[in-house]
DNA sequence: CAATAAATAATCGTGCGCGATATAAAAGCC
DNA sequence: GGCTTTTATATCGCGCACGATTATTTATTG
């Protein structure tokens, strides 16, 4: 039986790695829109559905709101969104997209076009890759309950 | 044609997401050892080969000195490894397991078993996705140049 | 051999990311 | 209605992670 701490043959650091190489390929289309890979990541979320909960954001993210709730003043401060306490239930904080939110799509339109093609994979090839990422994911959060 | 800009279809998102699952999978495993996840890649690498330098290091982590050294002073002040600035080039540092360090190994001899079992696959599967992810790593990194 | 360039770590500032904790509001309970 | 419990967000401390810069040493060049 061979020596099972070889670095290379992990899986963890295989995403762990590719996982910095996407921010890498990212950071500069992302500068032009002045957004960091999570803030993105929030924007994507917002303009798919307008008017998210922290918490909603937060699930669907996977953060906490120790993650969310200064991210999203910074993007509060870039005018990008609004952050409203609820009425209905003051412990709710609503996201919605400012004008300039909105209006920014336009100019993130072209990003996963890029990353198609610096992955240089056809769209097929990735779209089976990335449903056997999120099995894994999936599996993984199962384990830890 | 399809909004390009939803969430789940992303295998940034997907990576991303995994990256964190994983984390959360090793936390627990490697509270025992105290240590965090990149200390323990850190050691991972130096149990492979012991006496790498820090630049030897982060290009075998793909990691900058800015996040290397204070990870390394960290270790260095838990015990398990030793900060030495080589005699011949002063302007290296090489690293090296302290006994402690060395003996560190046997304690995470079980972690990678573990991931596996949390994965609910089998090892030739992950061993088949994990090259399909560096190969993707790979890709990326020959796009950035 | 002196001036310049390149290489190697370290430092600094910013932004995640999380666990632990705090705060406040809402819900449930006697 | 008052008491406890739960829920939603925010705050704090720590450890990455990186880009930009700096300091020091080594290599190169004229």
């Amino acid at each position: 039986m061979q020596d099972p701490l070889k670095l290379d043959d992990f899986i963890c650091f295989a995403v762990y790695t590719a996982s910095h190489a996407l921010n890498r390929v990212y950071k500069p289309l992302l500068d032009t829109l002045g957004l960091t890979y999570p803030q993105y990541l929030a924007m994507v979320a917002l303009w798919e559905k307008d008017g998210q909960t922290v918490g909603g954001l937060g699930e669907k993210l996977f953060l906490e709101s120790s993650t969310l709730t200064p991210l999203l003043k910074r993007l509060e401060n870039a005018g990008y969104i609004r952050r409203d306490r609820s009425r209905e239930d003051e412990r709710v904080v609503v996201i919605r997209l400012s004008e300039e939110g909105v209006r920014l799509k336009e100019k993130a339109i072209g990003i996963p076009g890029c990353i198609v093609e610096a992955s240089g994979r056809n769209a097929a090839d990735l779209t089976r890759l990335q449903a056997e990422i999120v099995a894994l994911r999936e599996a993984l959060d199962r384990s830890v309950v």
